[in-house]
DNA sequence: ATTAATGTTCTACAATTGTAAAATCTAAGT
DNA sequence: ACTTAGATTTTACAATTGTAGAACATTAAT
């Protein structure tokens, strides 16, 4: 069930971009809010977003001269397999570890407050 | 601040381990550990944990015939810098995002309750 | 002193990741 | 049809990761 594997850093900059446009994201887009953070050459995002597709975590299309992306994985599901392997992983399973690990992290005040909250209200 | 370096699998598996038993841990008992889980050649351990050496991740010292390790880095601080790591990258610094993150995680409905009742009595 | 056991370091090598230049393929303009 | 600009695919190559056999060192036993 929880079988989505991990993507490398660059790949994930890159999935992040797609994630964040939407479906057919327009390779120009893909390109503009990943040389945001990070200055990679026009030939390297494209490499990896061929590894994407190539992985299943994206499907490409033609559209006109160019290529828009799609994703096939949503961010959600990713996000999810990822907190559980954190949890599993590194906490051993263990709440108290991982809420330490929580406090530990830099988190804000008001954010855990509204971790808090969401909690609080069965949100979660 | 938050500038520890992000372990590969196999060498978290060891390190794991290591953590697990604390200061000055014997080798035997961190391969047994290590094999638990994951059937791996003795040299392969062997130098996943020359690779943690070099990374400043444990130290080696001679104890009699063999060697013991000893983390340089705590588990708490790895896993703080892997928390904050997940929040920001995956979530985008977003509770909200993370909180549901959590909730699709599959972790229990208990431990959820234990994340509250830590947050609510102020012990995160 | 020689052999056997135990433990560690070297060396090796394939797979994956990070990065991008070179080559190729359109579509558009002339 | 020919050249150019834009886009994608191939090819490339170094660094890192995953895994372990071979070689070497040391201790213990005969």
């Amino acid at each position: 069930m929880n079988d989505i594997k991990k993507l490398p850093d660059s790949e994930l900059e890159v999935m992040q971009a797609v994630w964040s446009i939407g479906d057919k994201a327009p390779r120009a887009e893909v390109e503009r809010i990943v040389q945001e953070n990070n200055d990679l050459a026009q030939t390297t995002i494209l490499t990896l977003l061929s590894r994407l597709a190539d992985k299943g975590f994206i499907k490409a299309e033609k559209e006109g001269r160019s290529s828009v992306y799609t994703p096939l994985v949503s961010r959600e599901d990713y996000l999810a397999s990822q907190s559980r392997r954190l949890f599993d992983k590194l906490c051993g399973g263990s709440v108290s570890v991982f809420a330490s690990a929580l406090s530990d992290s830099g988190i804000s005040k008001d954010d855990l407050a509204e971790l808090k909250d969401l909690l609080e209200r069965g949100l979660i």
